[in-house]
DNA sequence: CATAGGATAATTGTATCCAAAATTTTCCCG
DNA sequence: CGGGAAAATTTTGGATACAATTATCCTATG
């Protein structure tokens, strides 16, 4: 995978990248507290940057900040993953069929790069951040910039989860299948066939999903 | 309305909460810059709250921040508002459905009060704030905390333009009946004439949010 | 022995101060 | 008189220092 990460602009968002990643990674379990000065120390940063990054991934949903009582990483309950799901068969469900009528022979060739590029990546989390590039790919047609952001949203305190039920010998073969039929059907323009797969999609991810909280709930 | 504001338990979100009502009140015009000394300043505080007060209200999308560049009230443009109403017509459509089988005579009791206290309402932010409080009431019932949390924030960045449309003799009577409207059909566990009720109402808020958008992008 | 109360420590929130970047002004040269 | 480079000013980002709040532990008491 060729993307070059580009130095973040500030510190706290550099930050705030590397924890997501850390959280993503399993680094921290749900319900662990994460200490401003352990933090600092660890960066080598003051507390201030640590605390807009904090601020930061509270937003995002991956962690629960209470005043004066620190931040812990969130342990969302399987309601609210269901719920989470649901609005992304929304959200996502209407990006792709406005975004079919606007792809074209290049943006498929993206496509498909990607989708090699994904195929290729060793570890979890590269093969997360290849799923995110490829279904960005996939949308960004549509031109829905806050409907992008808001997929990005919707995925972040659910993606630890999917990297968990990642592991060898797991569904990525038939998560793979599903992404080249997908590019299939958006190659023919073919709407209600796209949707319909990516529902399947995102339904058979649900139940993994949802299973992989399940066990990390019982610690 | 008894609904006491409880003290905000830190100087940064008491700031932001201030911030986001001189944003809705029109205090500061789109594209103005919003400088930390002088917000500091005008609150009696330091530049360590007022900063992230700045950055929640980037997060909340009502403030456009570039890195050493300062924060700007967002300026957002047709194409982007009306993203949001549509994605408004699809969460706040799910969750009405979904909150209509819930309703019980409390609920709805306490939704008729709500509308009672929000005609009341004489200025337009507590017009504004009414009008939310209802909408809640009206959802809540859902137990969908995620895509409550959801209209919430795609709200935030219009509402300053439907304050702005809300000058007497303008459409607060359309507006009331449509409210009484969705009661009614709540009440008789209508579905479908419920939800085409607020897809109306939602359309026709729309249509008056562009028209002031449009307005003030002349400026 | 369990528990309420209070001192003490640990941690977060805020203020003050310094460094880096950007904007503005000034000054020199064409 | 205009344009551009460089210095000065302004403004933001980050580090250090202090205050406010919460958690911990120890003691005294029923």
């Amino acid at each position: 995978m060729l993307v070059t990460r580009l130095a973040a602009a500030t510190t706290a968002s550099a930050l705030a990248q590397r924890l997501r990643e850390a959280i993503d990674a399993g680094q921290w379990r749900p319900g662990e507290l994460l200490r401003q000065e352990q933090i600092a120390a660890e960066y080598g940063v003051s507390r201030i940057p640590v605390r807009e990054a904090l601020a930061q991934l509270q937003n995002e949903g991956l962690l629960d900040v209470a005043h004066y009582r620190g931040a812990r990483v969130s342990r969302p309950r399987a309601e609210e993953i269901d719920e989470l799901f649901d609005l992304r068969l929304m959200v996502e469900g209407d990006l792709l069929v406005r975004a079919l009528r606007q792809h074209d022979p290049r943006s498929l060739r993206e496509l498909k790069r990607l989708q090699d590029a994904l195929e290729d990546a060793e570890d979890r989390l590269g093969w997360i951040s290849g799923d995110i590039a490829f279904h960005e790919a996939l949308y960004g047609p549509a031109g829905r910039p806050r409907s992008l952001a808001l997929f990005r949203q919707l995925r972040a305190p659910i993606d630890r989860f999917s990297v968990q039920a990642l592991g060898p010998g797991t569904r990525k073969q038939g998560w793979a299948d599903e992404h080249r039929q997908l590019i299939a059907a958006v190659a023919a323009g073919d709407a209600i066939t796209a949707r319909t797969i990516l529902e399947d999609h995102l339904q058979a991810t649900r139940a993994v999903v949802l299973a992989a909280c399940a066990e990390q709930g019982e610690s």
